[in-house]
DNA sequence: GGACCTCTTCGATATTTGTCAAGGAGGTGG
DNA sequence: CCACCTCCTTGACAAATATCGAAGAGGTCC
């Protein structure tokens, strides 16, 4: 089982990586790093979810209102939440009975970074 | 089976999506074309792959040089190169002997730009 | 045509992932 | 303290995925 990453780990770019054996090609653990990231975005019900909490004004959303959007058992949307959670994706917060969920821009927007290619 | 996706569908953003039910959040069935996209680059091999296409002056390369760089079966490297024309990320051509795989940067790029979020 | 080379498909298997029902943990409010 | 509310964890299961060996399809070269 994967640990969690930091928040804004500094994953190197998909190319203009620093270079090793295959000149230029990224590294196997960067690839694992990268790939896992992608991977906490790679769900319908996980895009659905950040949709959802980027709409809001401040990107947040507690759980109980996320649960009903997505059209899933509670349970269900609370192990993806875990998902973009240990990516760094969101952070969460208690506040009273609800717990609040809320994008991290900025990791969002790193892993953009590594798919843009500036460099070719 | 998932159909294959067309090299450059018009993917909605990931905000500012046309407003439906739910006020600006996005559609299950963009959710699921993008997540798709995403799923096709969420893997530590397939990264490679398209990283080590991008290293080449053309970002192509061929099955027989791509198998060995990843460490795996050809079968599985063929699995994988199909993941990604399926979803439209890379072209293939023969050429000779070779299958020529071909990195498509706007593809890439597109999915990069929906996680920009330069709406918010 | 026939041996050969590269790549893909097929069949099988192990792992990962998505999902839910049931129950537990943590906090609120009478 | 006790009922209640929200959320999370556990356990179980079905579906999807990654992987490989073996066999097939498509092309090259003598």
């Amino acid at each position: 089982m994967p640990k969690p990453l930091p928040i804004l780990e500094d994953t190197s770019p998909i190319c203009c990586a620093p270079l090793d054996d295959a000149a230029g090609m990224i590294s196997h653990g960067d690839a694992v790093a990268l790939a896992r990231r992608l991977k906490a975005l790679a769900d319908p019900a996980r895009i659905q979810l950040v949709s959802m909490m980027l709409v809001r004004p401040s990107h947040e959303a507690c759980t109980c209102d996320l649960a009903p959007a997505v059209k899933l058992s509670e349970p269900t949307v609370s192990h993806h939440l875990k998902q973009l959670y240990d990516a760094g994706l969101v952070t969460k917060e208690r506040r009273g009975m609800n717990v609040y969920y809320r994008v991290v821009p900025e990791a969002v927007k790193a892993v953009a970074e590594v798919l843009t290619l500036d460099c070719c």
